[in-house]
DNA sequence: TTCGTCATGTAATGGGTTACATGATTAC
DNA sequence: GTAATCATGTAACCCATTACATGACGAA
């Protein structure tokens, strides 16, 4: 997480490490603020590993501005981070909003190509929070309040997901394979609707 | 977390960890699988605290069977573990999960007190996505299409909440206070309309 | 007799946070 | 001259996971 939040706020201009910290507080969709404790020896790691080169006065007094600036190979691992296989788990869902922040990095197939994997894994979750919910085990009123209000969010999310590559592929004039169709213009009707 | 499930499950009937990790896979609102990694462990330090009785072949053998039990210390840590202040970030999103699925064992009054608690640090954050949304601060597409999903998600989770405040307060006959009726209304008008 | 699963555990690692320490610079 | 904030860092902890190891028991 935290190395592709530097790598992508590094590409866009050198930083430092505070002014890192700073960026990253407001960028990326906010609620993600990085502890010092976790960034400067991140920024060691990066550098000795030679995905980011410093350039700054090497002193150990006060106001020293270590600036980091992104080399050849942060930009290949930059791009393997933001493609890297997701995992499970809640973790997941950060780890996702954090990739699509740094989007415009990406050419349209690959976007779309992420997107839908993120789909695919929303729809397996679906299917496991149903699949639970129509469980007649003896859950009480609160278990089933929270599975079926997981259910109502992780449908939010796979529309919201379906809009958002409906919008790549016209953006694009990329052609939705066949299966497709329906449900982009499913999404679009409810759009219109509810406007 | 882990604390809090494990006591929450002994609470219904003694276990021991294999059990448990059963459990707790199936229980919560499923999702949360605890590897023994973390249970074994955590069991001992609770049994060395006092907060659960070990009882069974002490033996090193294979299949022995520690079975623990919740001793009273371990119900005065459950509940306050059940209402511990909650931090911010997305943990706490989580841990508030697991706290409604033990909802059954607090008393109403301190349902509705927990519920709020979480509704206002959600309108919190609410707050924050709006104001970074208005700010015509240089975002690009897709972190604004996270914020935005971002505040329908904090939203529905807001509405969501004030359904459950709802609920108690009419299953147990308790008055709402003034400012609360109006909400409370809304919502219920919106679920006409959608059913 | 061998395979699956029940059952318990440890060591190493991951990926962060909190709290603290230090010192330079700027604003008042 | 003193308070706030800029700037960098470290040590200790937290809360979990992964991978591995061990061994008993039941069923084919």
């Amino acid at each position: 997480m935290i190395e592709l939040a530097i790598l992508g706020s590094l590409k866009e201009r050198p930083m430092h490490g505070y002014q890192l910290s700073r960026e990253l507080a407001a960028q990326v969709g906010g609620l993600w603020r990085v502890s010092y404790g976790s960034l400067y020896p991140t920024l060691r790691r990066l550098q000795a590993s030679g995905a980011i080169d410093a350039d700054g006065a090497e002193g150990t007094g006060g106001r020293r501005k270590t600036v980091y600036r992104i080399t050849p190979q942060g930009e290949e691992l930059f791009l393997e981070l933001l493609q890297e296989a997701p995992q499970e788990g809640q973790a997941e869902d950060a780890r996702f909003r954090m990739r699509l922040a740094f989007f415009r990095y990406l050419p349209p197939e690959t976007r779309i190509r992420l997107l839908e994997r993120r789909r695919a894994g929303l729809e397996t979750r679906l299917d496991e929070v149903k699949a639970r919910l129509h469980d007649p085990a003896a859950t009480d009123d609160y278990q089933r309040a929270i599975l079926d209000h997981g259910r109502a969010a992780t449908d939010a999310d796979i529309a919201w997901l379906t809009d958002l590559i409906a919008q790549e592929r016209s953006k694009h004039g990329i052609t939705a394979p066949h299966g497709e169709r329906r449900r982009a213009q499913a999404t679009l009707r409810r759009k219109e609707h509810t406007a």
